[in-house]
Order: structure tokens, then C-alpha cells, then sequence
RNA sequence: GCGGGCGUGGCGAAAUUCGGUAUACGCGGCAGACUUAGGAUCUGUUGGUGGCGACACUGUGGGGGUUCGAGUCCCCCCGCCCGCACCA
């Protein structure tokens, strides 16, 4: 026998040992299979979702991945334990580019890194102990899931919600692909930190904006973080104003510019251009064209970041023409600058300085005119070089003269719409998804080109349009057109509609649009004949959970929440929104910084696993705080977790009395204990204050080795009740060793169904409370009073206490509140 | 600059709903028990200052306010984190 620490204080065998414990189980639960969702509609248990965002499958799960999966767990499993219907599935985003670049450097086809990956995270998965239905397992990149993102392509294509247009995009020079707008981060490429450059090319694009109220109006009953909804609203951009129309002398269109506030129309007094608009070519005077060239070309040149300093000085040309005011038909210079968007609005706008601070630095730099329009009572813009953007009335203003800012935009639209020269409308930040990618590892998108046809949408029955299974290694490697273009067999095809040569389209889709539906296609993942099974999918959806990370609050929920209102519209789904509630677990960092291999203080999984267990690493992400704030893994302490799983493991193999004995002949005092933490862990955890929630179990831990040591004795039927209740409560984040002591305590596998415990209300009355008494404020004294005391009664106790007494010091009592039975406060006079 | 969030012991954090014992629980520290030993385990203790002590004073970023009573509500300021960033 070992003289091993774990083996002091218990009967052999009593050692904890988290390692055998998980390989028992496994092995058990994958026979038990306790977590399949069950489809029968005549189960008529409450439904619950529960989702986790899927993993894309690069390597082994990492600490990230363990808490995330930790949290979205507990609220699985304590579902399981209520006893409801639950879904929670599992699958893999697995298409992507950073399959294509290992399959380049290893000579070897994406499939292979991927699916080699996939078995790694779901063996690391199950290790972890998470409660999957893993019948439900999916993969984007298998063709039964693909073609149906093909599908739901053509069927945004005959809505017209999927189009190509040609035009200005970003471009990433490293992953040699077109990025949406959502993927550049300050001027970056969102996935590998390239600076993004722009290129003109003909592209398709998902009509995202048609749906840009929508997203906003729902928004309104979604349970989510609230920087998330914001982040959304901020992204969609949504600002009403007003079109105002610019005749521009020699040019006979005139030129439409937005504005926000129409009100300030006659303080107008130039006229900006994007330089590198197509406008600004255009009107551009002859003596002036030299000048705009060179400045064109020096805004071409400078670095994102250059540009996106606000600190910086504005910079344009005059054009050499004017554009007139089309309410008191004043001519204004036409000036091109970078400081208006090509991509915002029309590209032109109407520059009133001294209630715009942009135009006024405009305005000071090159000595143009400043007319206040908007009397505000603060000082001349033009004198101090602040401009007045506020609330006053107007000035200056013809027929609006005199009006509140309100009541002026209202006004001078009215006279515009009138004289069909401009008209209320709103403008939004938010632009088209640009949903294609010249990458191979991706969605076919199912168009044919045909010199004779044109464009046309492959026929369903031909779904899927598999990717070609030929090309590997260098024949990836980016070239700026997609890999796939380089398969001639593949490529060339013949027109479904007239039977002539055609080209297969030869870029695929960006991966969002795969993580855009999955989680409905978990509800009936095996379907043949649709996406989904329509039926099953109104039985689960919306999700009750969404577990994930927040570096998705834009791009992946905003597509998910498009995609849903797009098959509703369509009839397809019963809801408009995927997510009811949303969970964003915060980062698992180590000493102050993110993990990273530059840092050298990464802590890897498996590692931690492999040390204190898997309920230890569980228990201590849940522990070290809430769920939403970032864990900093220097702070956090495993071994003190072990420590106290195995204090509950030992107490499981102290309890002698037998199953089923009646609690009710226990001890009281324990078995008050226990149900006020039912009461107040059931709670907890239904307010996702599972490091609250913890730390009551180790409370009743403690009582219960007190009834054990030197209480009633382990033979009390309430430390079975006690330590029966633990068990199950602990199954939430360490199933192992809930699962064990389950076992100990001579229950039938398994823990996870046991059914989540009931506090009794009687044995929640206290017989008494403490009461304190304060004077002026001050805690002087307690008292332990019955809960029912009445205020008379509390009030004539406090006064006569002797501590209370002292603190007066002789002064009379002028006033005393009672809050029976809790609080007395004394106010002398 | 705009928007969102936050600030509590040596550390991670409780208490914030609905104003009512600030620091639960854990880590770390200190002391003790059991030990050949302890980096195991168990027990006790642990905000600060003063006092042998019962206790007293003080304490939730700073300042002010409301209240019998404020970590919690209101106003101002300071600091930190996140997002957006010339969006007309």
C-alpha cells in the first residue's frame, strides 16, 4: 500500500482518482448514450435547445474551447436534470482556408487535415465530457451538408436576394480572396491581419440591406449582451435624412447627396465629392484635371491608417465647377476630398461648416464661407473653429426661419418633396454581404455561365455540385483567381438550359454562409429531401441557449439572424430570430495577457486535463467567476479544485445508511441546510451565477463532513440526503466525479438524469434570524429573534439592549425604523 | 470623438433585482494537529489602524447629494476595458 496522501482518512479505496474515474465512465456513458435528444412528438416534456457555437476543427480544443463548452453544459445538463426534452448538438465548421494552407504545405487534399482534426476534437470532446447528442454530428464540408447552402442559394437567387455586381471590394493580398466588409477590421483582414486593398471586380452578393430594418426592429426582443445588440445597431448604421438634389452647371443630371439634417440647407455653402468617386472624374474642369490627378493619386497612396486618423488635417481640390443650391439657387464650389466615403451615402455631400465639425475644418482650411444657420446661443463657429451642432432655431433661412430643428427638417423636406427636389429617406452603414471567395475549400456557388444563356442557376435535381476531388497540394496554392478555375474537367459543363458549352462559376462561398443555418439543420441533421425537416425544426427552434464567443457579435449572428428572416419570408421556419438568448463567455487568459506563442505563456488543454482531471479544470473555469468576465489562468487554482471534488468524492464513500432511506427521519439542522442550498443553488443557476452556485455546494460539503465527523454520524439519512443532493448538483460541472459518487452512494447510473432536487418549503422557515440593532446608523448589537417577531416587540428588545444603551450615551431616542425582522436603526436626538 | 461596460481585501470574487450585518466561497498568508518528513490531509485564523483585552475608529476609485440608513440611487470628476471611428 502506498503511503499516497489521497488514501489517509478513508477506507482503501477510497483514493480520488480522477483519471480512472474518466476512463470508467466514458466507456459507461457511450453504452448509456443518456443525452440523445428524443424526436417523438408525443413526448410531451418541455422542449429545450441548447447550442454552442461549433468549432472550426484547426488542431486540438483549447482552453477557449473548454470553457465555452463548460458553460453552454451546465445549462444543458441542468435541463437534463429538470427533466426536459433537450437538444444540444455538436458539429464541425470545417471549411475554411486554413485547410487549404496545410493541405499546400503538406501535399495533401484539405479533406485529409480536416477530418483528421475533426476526430482529434470530438475524441477531446468526449474526454471533456460534454452532454452531446453525438447521433446529430455534422460537417460543412461534407456534400449531404453543402449542397444544401447551394440550395439555399438558389432559392435567395430566384428572390433575388442573391445577385452579382461588379465593383469596388476588398481585397486580402495573403489569403489571395475577396473579404466582406464585415471581415476587415480597421482596414485589416479580419483572419490574417493583412492590410486589405481594393479591387474592382464582379462578385455576388447576398441583398443583406433589404433586411437592415428588420434586423434592427427585432433586435428589441432578444435576450442578449447588451454590447452586442449594440455593436449590431452600430454596424447597421441606420440614420434618417433627407435626399437633397444639386444641380451641378454643365452637367445635366443633377447629383443627389444625404444629409441628416435638411434643416441646414441654406447654410450650404460648398459642396464635397468623394475624390475617388467616379463623380468626381467626371465633373472634374479641364484647368483643374492636373491638380485633381495628382491629389487622386496621393489619396490612393496613403495607408488605411493614415486615412483613418481623425487627428489629421483635411485635405481636396477644387473641381472648378459649382453646384447650386436648390432651395435659394446659391452657387457653391465643388470640391473633391477623401474625407467624404465613396461607398456612404451618394458619395457627395452638401457641406455646412458651421454645423458640421468635418466641414468647418474643411471650410477654415481653404478659406471657404461660414454661415450660421442654426441659432444655438453659442459662440461664431467661424471665430472659434467649434461648430455648433445642436438643438435652436433657425436663422438665415427663408421660409424656415423662426422653426425648432425638428419642426425645420420637417418643413423643408416638405418644400423639397413638393418641388421634386430632394425627399425624406434613410441611409444605412450596412452594405451587401459579398459572399464570394476565390478559395478551392468552400461551397461550389451552383451558377453556370453560357455564352448563349448567361447566367444560370444549376437545377436542384444536379445538387450537390461536389468540389473536384483531383486537385491538392500546389494545385491550391492562391493565384488571385480561385484554385478551382484550374480543374478544366470540372469547369466545363454543359448549359443546363440550352445544352451548349458553359463554364462552371469557380469560386465558392464564404464560410459564413455554412455557420449561417446550421443549427437548424441540427434538428433533423440526416434529412435527404430538404435543408431541414420543417416540422422538427418549429418543435426546437429558436434556441433557448446560444453559448459563444463574442468575436461573432457582427459577423455570424448578423448573418444567422439574415438567413432566418429570409426562410421566413419564404415560409420555411415559424420565427424570426434564431437566438433567444445569448451567452458570451469571456477569455481564458494567462498572466495578464492572451494566450500566444510570442508571449510563451500559452497553457494547453490536454496538459491541464492530463494534471487535475477533467471536473477539476471544468470546476475551475465556472469557479474563477462569471461566466461573461475573462479568466486570467494565473489566478485560478486547479489543485484547490481537486482538493475539494475529492473531499465530496470521500464524504459520497462515508454515507452508510442505504438507498432510499427516508430523509425526513434525518437530522434536522443538516437537512435545513441542504434544501436552503437546493433554494438558493437552483436559483443561482438559473441566473447564470454558477461561481455563486459552486460555492454553496462547497458549503453544504462542509456542513455535511461536520454531520459525518462530529454530527449524527454517517449513518444519518440526512447526509445522504445531503451528499445525494451534492451529487447531483456537482453533475453540472464535474460529471465524473458526480457520476462516481453517484455510484458510491449505491445509485443506478446515471447522475446526469437523477432529476434536479425540490427544497422543501418547511424546512426553508427559520426559527430564528439575527437582527441587528444599529444607532445612528451604526451596527451596535445583534439579536436572534423569531422571523414573526412583531415590530413592538423587535423595537422594546433593541432599546434594551446594553450595547445599545451605551452607544446613546444618555441622548434621547428621537425616532427608531423597524424592519421586522431584520433591522433596527436607532436615531438619537 | 461617439457608444457599451466596469472600478469592492495581497489575488479571483460575493452582496447590486427591491437601499438594510460589506468582503460569502476559494486562492494566497499565518498558526496549530497528524507526521521521519510535508509542496499531502485536517483544524483555526486572516480588510486597515489602535488596544493585553472587551472593544473603538476606519474602510467598496475621488468629491458632493437624497435617506433613519448608500458598495447599491442621483450629480460631477478620475481611471480602466471593449466596440466603432471623417458614415454627412
Amino acid at each position: 500500500m502506498s503511503t499516497d496522501a489521497h488514501t489517509r482518512g478513508g477506507a482503501p479505496g477510497d483514493s480520488y482518482d480522477p483519471r480512472a474515474i474518466q476512463d470508467k465512465w466514458q466507456a459507461r456513458w457511450a453504452e448509456l448514450n443518456p443525452f440523445a435528444a428524443v424526436e417523438d412528438p408525443a413526448d410531451e416534456r418541455p422542449r429545450r435547445y441548447a447550442l454552442d457555437m461549433f468549432p472550426y476543427p484547426s488542431g486540438d480544443l483549447h482552453m477557449g474551447h473548454a470553457e465555452a463548452f463548460a458553460i453552454g453544459d451546465i445549462v444543458a445538463r441542468y435541463w437534463f436534470q429538470k427533466g426536459y426534452n433537450v437538444l444540444h448538438p455538436i458539429g464541425w465548421d470545417s471549411f475554411g482556408l486554413p485547410a487549404e494552407n496545410a493541405a499546400i504545405k503538406r501535399n495533401s487534399h484539405p479533406a485529409e487535415w480536416t477530418y483528421d482534426n475533426i476526430e482529434t476534437q470530438a475524441a477531446s470532446f468526449r474526454r471533456f465530457g460534454i452532454s452531446f447528442d453525438w447521433s446529430r454530428r455534422l460537417h460543412t464540408s461534407d456534400p449531404e451538408y453543402y449542397r444544401w447552402n447551394q440550395w439555399i442559394f438558389l432559392r435567395l437567387y430566384e428572390r433575388g436576394l442573391a445577385y452579382r455586381k461588379g465593383g469596388r471590394v476588398n481585397w486580402c493580398p495573403v489569403d489571395q480572396t475577396v473579404l466582406a466588409n464585415e471581415q476587415v477590421v480597421a482596414g485589416h483582414c479580419e483572419r490574417c491581419g493583412a492590410q486589405v486593398e481594393r479591387r474592382v471586380l464582379t462578385q455576388w452578393y447576398f441583398k443583406i440591406t433589404d433586411y437592415a430594418d428588420r434586423l434592427l426592429d427585432d433586435m428589441a426582443a432578444l435576450d442578449w449582451p447588451e454590447r452586442v445588440l449594440t455593436m449590431q445597431r452600430n454596424w447597421i448604421g441606420r440614420s434618417e435624412g433627407a435626399d437633397v438634389q444639386f444641380a451641378i452647371e454643365g452637367r445635366d443630371e443633377p447629383v443627389t447627396v444625404f444629409t441628416t439634417r435638411p434643416d441646414t440647407l441654406y447654410g450650404a455653402t460648398f459642396f464635397v465629392v468623394a475624390a475617388d468617386a467616379p463623380l468626381a472624374d467626371e465633373i472634374c474642369a479641364d484647368d483643374r484635371r492636373a491638380e485633381f490627378e495628382a491629389y487622386k493619386e496621393q489619396v490612393a497612396h496613403e495607408s488605411e491608417i493614415e486615412r483613418l486618423s481623425t487627428e489629421r488635417e483635411k485635405t481636396g481640390v477644387f473641381l472648378g465647377v459649382h453646384a447650386v443650391n436648390p432651395v435659394n439657387g446659391e452657387r457653391i464650389p465643388v470640391w473633391a476630398s477623401d474625407y467624404v466615403l465613396a461607398e456612404y451615402g451618394h458619395g457627395a455631400i452638401m457641406a455646412v461648416p458651421a454645423h458640421d465639425q468635418r466641414d468647418l475644418d474643411f471650410a477654415l482650411k481653404f478659406g471657404l464661407p461660414v454661415r450660421v444657420v442654426v441659432e444655438t446661443g453659442e459662440a461664431d463657429p467661424a471665430e472659434t473653429g467649434v461648430a455648433t451642432p445642436g438643438e435652436g432655431s433657425l436663422i438665415n433661412s427663408g421660409p424656415i426661419d423662426g422653426l425648432a430643428k425638428d419642426a425645420a427638417i420637417q418643413r423643408i423636406t416638405e418644400i423639397l418633396e413638393n418641388r421634386g427636389l430632394g425627399k425624406a429617406t434613410v441611409n444605412y452603414r450596412l452594405r451587401d454581404w459579398l459572399i464570394s471567395r476565390q478559395r478551392f475549400w468552400g461551397t461550389p456557388i451552383p451558377i453556370i455561365y453560357c455564352d448563349a444563356c448567361g447566367e444560370v442557376p444549376v437545377p436542384d435535381t444536379e445538387l450537390p455540385v461536389r468540389l473536384p476531388d483531383n486537385l491538392r497540394g500546389a494545385d491550391l496554392a492562391p493565384k488571385g483567381i480561385s484554385p478551382l478555375a484550374a480543374a478544366a474537367d470540372w469547369v466545363n459543363v454543359t448549359c443546363p438550359s440550352c445544352g451548349g458549352p458553359a463554364r462552371r462559376d469557380t469560386d465558392t462561398m464564404d464560410t459564413f454562409v455554412d455557420s449561417s443555418w446550421y443549427f437548424m439543420r441540427y434538428c433533423s441533421p440526416h434529412q435527404e429531401d430538404g435543408p431541414f425537416d420543417a416540422d422538427k425544426v418549429r418543435r426546437w427552434m429558436p434556441a433557448d441557449q446560444y453559448t459563444g464567443g463574442v468575436e461573432h457579435a457582427i459577423l455570424h449572428l448578423l448573418y444567422s439572424r439574415f438567413i432566418t428572416k429570409v426562410l421566413y419570408d419564404m415560409g420555411m421556419v415559424d420565427f424570426t430570430e434564431p437566438f433567444r438568448r445569448l451567452v458570451n463567455q469571456g477569455q481564458v487568459i494567462n498572466q495578464g495577457a492572451a494566450m500566444s506563442k510570442s508571449l510563451g505563456n500559452g497553457v494547453d488543454l490536454g496538459e491541464q486535463i492530463d494534471q487535475y482531471g477533467v471536473d477539476a479544470v471544468r470546476l475551475s473555469m465556472i469557479f474563477a467567476g462569471p461566466p461573461e468576465d475573462d479568466i486570467d489562468w494565473a489566478d485560478v487554482s486547479p489543485s484547490g479544485s481537486v482538493k475539494f471534488l475529492a473531499r465530496a468524492h470521500r464524504l459520497a464513500g462515508d454515507v452508510t445508511s442505504a438507498p432510499g432511506v427516508d430523509f425526513a427521519a434525518g437530522d434536522e439542522a443538516l437537512r435545513k441546510i441542504t434544501h436552503r442550498t437546493i433554494d438558493e443553488a437552483t436559483q443561482l443557476v438559473e441566473s447564470h451565477r454558477y461561481n455563486v452556485a459552486i460555492a454553496r455546494m462547497m458549503e453544504l460539503t462542509s456542513a455535511a463532513r461536520k454531520a459525518v465527523d462530529t454530527g449524527p454520524g454517517p449513518g444519518d439519512p440526512a447526509v445522504r440526503e445531503a451528499v445525494e443532493t451534492l451529487a447531483i448538483m456537482l453533475s453540472l460541472v464535474a460529471p465524473y466525479t458526480a457520476e462516481e459518487m453517484w455510484e458510491r452512494l449505491g445509485r443506478t447510473a446515471s447522475v446526469a438524469k437523477a432529476g434536479w432536487p425540490v427544497a422543501e418549503p418547511a424546512l426553508l422557515v427559520r426559527e430564528s434570524v439575527t437582527c441587528v440593532v444599529q444607532v445612528a446608523g451604526k451596527v451596535r448589537d445583534r439579536l436572534d429573534v423569531a422571523p414573526d417577531i412583531d415590530e413592538g416587540e423587535l423595537e422594546r428588545l433593541a432599546l434594551a439592549s446594553g450595547k445599545v444603551q451605551a452607544a446613546l450615551e444618555g441622548r434621547a431616542v428621537r425616532k427608531v425604523i423597524v424592519r421586522v425582522p431584520k433591522i433596527v436603526n436607532i436615531v438619537p436626538a
